[in-house]
DNA sequence: ATTTAAGGTCAACCATATTGACATAAATAA
DNA sequence: TTATTTATGTCAATATGGTTGACCTTAAAT
C-alpha cells in the first residue's frame, strides 16, 4: 500500500494537487455530459444511447463486438439500447459481406442529425476550453488524460482508427466485460 | 448553431482533435472510476457512496445542502446513500451549533479508512499520470479541465475550501438540481 | 405568531447496469 | 462432413442510483 500521507513519501506535499485532479475529473465529466443529457431526454434516450450513437458515428461499420469492447458493458445491456436505436431508425445494421455473423453498424441520416446535435454541445465546450487554454495546455491535457486511461485503451484514443472496422482484440469470447462489478456512472 | 463542419469555420481542421478530447474524457472517467468501484462492491456500496465519502472527507463539517449543491442530485437520492453510510457508521451527523437545522457531516474513523482505501487508487493513478506528463503538462491539464467545468463550479475546484463548511449559494430553495433531466452516469 | 429554510421520509417510477441460461447462424477445424 | 467455435440475440431476474411528487418536523427569521 502506497502511503500517500506519510512524510516520507515525496507526494505528500502534492496531496491537494492530486485531489484537485480527482475533483476536476468529477466536475468536468458531470458538466460535459449535462447538455447532451437534456437533448437526449427529449427523444426519450439516455446517456447509453449517446455513447452508441457517438462511437458508431465515429467508426462507421463497427461491429457489435467491437462496440462492446469500447464500451465495456455486457451485450445484454447494449442490446436494449442498440435495439431501440435500430428500431427507431437511428442506427442501421447490415451483415458484414466478409463474415455473415458480424453486423456492420452505421448511422442513418436521422442518426447523423442527432449525433451532430449531441456532439455539437460537447465539441463547442471542448473547443472553448482548448481555445482559452492555448495549444501548449492542450498538449498537456492530452498527455495527462492519456496517462489516466488504462494502457490497453490508449491506442484507441491516439489512433483515430477511422473509416472501416478492424478485428477486435484476440479474446472476444467472454460475454462479460473485464470489470465484473456493477457500473452505473 | 455553430457549424463545426463547414469549411468556413476555422475549427474544421481540428474536428479530430476535439473528438479526441471527447474520447479522452470518456475513457479517462471510465478507467478512473473502475478501481474504486471494485473496492466499493466489496462493502456493498456503489459510486454514489464514494462521492459522498469523498466530499465529506474533503470538507469535514459539510452540510447536507452543500453536499447536494456539489453532487447536483436530489435530496431523496442522496438520502438513501447517506442514510446507509450513517447507519453503518462511515459518516457522522451532528447539528450545527450555529444553526440547529443544519447537520454537520464528518467521516468516522471507519469512514476515513474506507476513504483512504478508495482515494488511494485514484491518487496513485493521477500521481502516475502527472509524473509521466511533467509539471507543465499538468498545468495545461488543469487549465483545459477548468475550461470544461461550468463556470459556477470553477471556484469550487480552484479554492480548496477546506476545513469547516461555508454557506451555500443563495438559492437552496429548490428540491431539485438545476438539470431537470435524468442522470445515470 | 407566521413564514421560511434545512432536512427527512414514503412511494412510485425509470435508466442502465449486472448475472445466468439458452438459441441461432456462420465460420472454422477435425 | 461433422463438430466446434464465434458473433450475435434474447428471456428473466436483480441491483444501483437517478427522478418526481407529496408530506412532515424542527429551527430560524420576520
Amino acid at each position: 500500500m502506497v502511503d500517500l500521507k506519510s512524510g516520507i513519501n515525496p507526494l505528500f506535499l502534492r496531496q491537494d494537487d492530486l485531489r484537485q485532479g480527482i475533483e476536476l475529473l468529477f466536475y468536468a465529466y458531470r458538466d460535459f455530459t449535462g447538455e447532451p443529457d437534456e437533448i437526449l431526454a427529449r427523444s426519450g434516450f439516455g446517456r447509453a444511447h449517446h455513447r452508441v450513437i457517438y462511437f458508431v458515428g465515429r467508426h462507421p461499420g463497427l461491429s457489435v463486438g467491437e462496440l462492446l469492447d469500447i464500451l465495456k458493458i455486457t451485450k445484454q445491456s447494449l442490446s436494449r439500447v442498440l435495439g431501440a436505436l435500430v428500431e427507431q431508425s437511428f442506427v442501421d445494421q447490415k451483415p458484414d459481406p466478409n463474415d455473415g455473423r458480424r453486423r456492420q453498424l452505421t448511422l442513418t441520416e436521422k442518426g447523423k442529425r442527432l449525433e451532430n446535435e449531441l456532439s455539437e454541445t460537447q465539441l463547442r465546450r471542448i473547443a472553448h476550453a482548448y481555445r482559452d487554454a492555448g495549444a501548449e495546455a492542450v498538449q498537456g491535457f492530452r498527455e495527462v488524460m492519456l496517462g489516466i486511461v488504462n494502457e490497453e485503451d490508449r491506442r484507441r484514443v491516439t489512433t483515430p482508427q477511422r473509416g472501416n472496422s478492424q478485428r477486435a482484440s484476440p479474446d472476444t469470447t467472454s460475454q462479460k466485460p473485464e470489470n465484473h462489478d456493477r457500473q452505473g456512472d
